[in-house]
DNA sequence: CGACGGCTTGAGAATACTCAATATCGGTGG
DNA sequence: CCACCGATATTGAGTATTCTCAAGCCGTCG
């Protein structure tokens, strides 16, 4: 995708929904869709959005065509796998101010990664009801904890948009998990020529 | 891997651990380790185990050999992405007694799907720590969620090994979700003759 | 202006956690 | 064989976190 924002979810049989993960530009969106004739998730749009549309007939080509790209895509799978580990990490074993705090880290450092952000104020078009579908607390939850961190001074907000004060202790209390993310492509054949 | 039970694990920094997966016979285990010089996760042996290694090298002459092979692995990373997603709406949306209703049943149903298993009754090789940090419980509500399965007659225990009584209540009560898991492979080029 | 959706805040209830004591089990050494 | 040990399991009591329900507010759109 392109601009905007999407985010997948999933619904349980009482209603309440789960928002795996959000989709900000330069990812592949949907694509789990690939194994299942019917699609595991909803995807909807929190903005105005521009997407590029992938056939799946396309991914057979590139498999057939492009070794290299599919082993790419095959570790950027991966990639998304782990981050949706520590998502489930995040949730499962932080309080809620700690993920609140890495719903917003997460957001701001993709922004960058992307490349389209700078500074430490982006906006957040998600209603504080799906920020809780994000972080697995109720909406009223989230936005006490969203208060405290402003108490804190680690973020400012005025309405819709967040500017990160103080990033790396946000960060601290966000996402206390040790990992060392040194991507390795020295398995992956040379990339061709140009 | 080929006999036993694996799990994959991270730390936070505090000192919790959370298992974002279980490894069952049939799986393929460590591959999130492809995208990163240092695995991102811990992986540790439940049972005695017996496992099959699998060097990165064949991942990339598998991609440049076999690209239907290589399609198969990669829808199957999508599937295990949406495992990890179910897990998640289960730790971020459901009660204690759901997500550890949701373990069991879980277990259970890869046990059979396998092939190795046909009854209702299997080992469950998990300490209530280990299963605390699969569903982001302590150990102490984990016993306490055993304990009410057990008086609602839907389970039974005797050391380690769990006999599920009633599948279909206990999977109702364990995960609400709703989907249509129809596996599409119409998008794949037809299998080699044999 | 009025209606609506989302945000904010308070009070009380429910869920899950912590701490602590006891029980059980498998193994180990006498 | 028996006593002991460490690790795990079980149970209780009190606490903390998060949820639910409810009310009021605020900005937007008609």
């Amino acid at each position: 995708m392109q601009r905007g924002w999407l985010y997948s979810s999933m619904l349980l049989a009482d209603g309440n929904r789960q928002i795996p993960s959000l989709h900000l530009p330069g990812d592949l969106a949907g694509e789990a869709a690939l194994a299942w004739a019917q699609a595991p998730f909803a995807l909807t749009a929190a903005t105005d959005a521009v997407v590029h549309v992938i056939d799946k007939v396309v991914f057979r080509s590139l498999f057939e065509r492009q070794p290299r790209l599919a082993m790419l895509l095959h570790a950027l799978a991966q990639v998304e796998r782990v981050a949706l580990s520590d998502r489930l990490a995040s949730i499962g074993r932080t309080p809620a101010k700690a993920r609140v705090a890495t719903l917003i880290v997460d957001a701001l450092r993709r922004l960058r990664a992307y490349g389209g952000q700078t500074g430490g104020e982006f906006s957040l078009p998600l209603t504080q009801e799906e920020s809780g579908d994000v972080t697995g607390l109720t909406a009223v939850h989230v936005n006490r904890m969203m208060r405290l961190l402003v108490e804190d001074g680690l973020i400012a907000r005025t309405n819709g948009c967040i500017c990160v004060l103080d990033e790396d202790r946000l960060a601290q209390i966000a996402r206390p998990i040790d990992r060392y993310q040194t991507i390795d492509t020295r398995w992956l054949p040379p990339a061709p020529a140009g």
